[in-house]
DNA sequence: AGATTAGTTATCCATTCGGATAACTAATCT
DNA sequence: AGATTAGTTATCCGAATGGATAACTAATCT
C-alpha cells in the first residue's frame, strides 16, 4: 500500500489557512467587495474611493487596512496621497480553494456513480432471476 | 445613444448582495471551511460533524446554523438525528463573482495595452523625428 | 506664511461573533 | 417504563466589527 502523501492536509496548507480567513472576511462585506470591484478598473486614491460612500474617512479607511490585511489590495503614499491597487492573485487563493472543494466533492459523485452501477448490476441480476423463475 | 441598460447594477445584482456577504462571511472561518470540506465528502449528522473539533455541541450547531443561513448546507432532521449536506451551487456564487471581477479587470488591462500600444506608436514616430532631425 | 487638502490617530459606541454552560425535548434502546 | 442518545434553547461572556467624531500631521496651493 503506497502511502501517497504522510503530511495530513492541514500541515500541508500550512497559514494559508489563517490568510483565507482573512481574504473571505474581507469579502464578507459589501462597502469592501464595492472597493475591490472599482480598483479591478484601476488604481486609485484613497479620496477617490471614498466618494462613491456616504462614510465617513476614516471608516473607510478601516475597510481599506482590512483589504490590505488580507492581500487583495496594496497601496503605497507618494506625497499625501495614497494610491491604491489591487491584487489580483489574492483572488486565486479563493478560486484555488473552491477548486479543492469540488474536486472532493467530484471524487465522491464518482464513488456515488460506481456505487449506483453496482446496484443497477444486482438489479439486473435479480431482474434475471425473476425472468428465469 | 442606446441605453442598454437602464438598471443600475446594484439593483439588478438584488438581494445577491446581502446573499455574498453570508457566503463570504460563513466561509471566513476555518471551522466553517473544515465542515463544508468534509460536507463536501458526503452527508453527515450533526454528531458526525462534531466528532472532529473540541468545542461544545451548541457551538458547533451555531457554525451548522450559519451554513444553512448562508445556502452552503442545507440540513433535514430524520428522528433525532439530524443530516446535514453541501449545497454545491452556493459555492458558484462566489465563482461568478470572481469570474465578474477578473473580467472587469481584464478589460482594463485591455485598455491599459491599448495605451502602451500608442505609447509604442508615439515613440516610433518620436524616434523617426530625432533620425530625421 | 497662511489656507487648504488628504490622510491618519485616537476614542467611543452599539452590535455581532465565537465560544461556553445549564437545562430541556424528543427519539431510541434495554 | 427507565436510561441513553442526539439535538436544541436560553443565557452569558469577552473580543472583534462597523460605524462615528475630534483632533492631528504633512503636503500642496495662493
Amino acid at each position: 500500500m503506497t502511502r501517497i502523501r504522510a503530511t495530513p492536509i492541514v500541515s500541508l496548507m500550512g497559514n494559508q489557512l489563517a490568510h483565507l480567513d482573512h481574504v473571505f472576511g474581507a469579502l464578507s462585506d459589501a462597502t469592501r467587495r464595492a472597493i475591490v470591484m472599482r480598483l479591478c478598473e484601476g488604481k486609485a486614491s484613497v479620496g477617490e474611493l471614498a466618494k462613491p460612500f456616504d462614510m465617513a474617512l476614516p471608516s473607510l479607511m478601516k475597510h481599506i487596512r482590512i483589504l490590505e490585511n488580507s492581500g487583495l489590495v496594496a497601496s503605497e503614499k507618494i506625497g499625501r496621497v495614497r494610491m491604491c491597487s489591487i491584487e489580483i492573485e489574492a483572488l486565486e487563493t479563493i478560486e484555488e480553494w473552491l477548486t479543492a472543494q469540488r474536486e472532493v466533492w467530484a471524487q465522491r459523485l464518482d464513488r456515488l456513480e460506481i456505487y449506483v452501477e453496482k446496484l443497477k448490476r444486482e438489479e439486473k441480476a435479480n431482474a434475471r432471476k425473476r425472468r428465469t423463475r
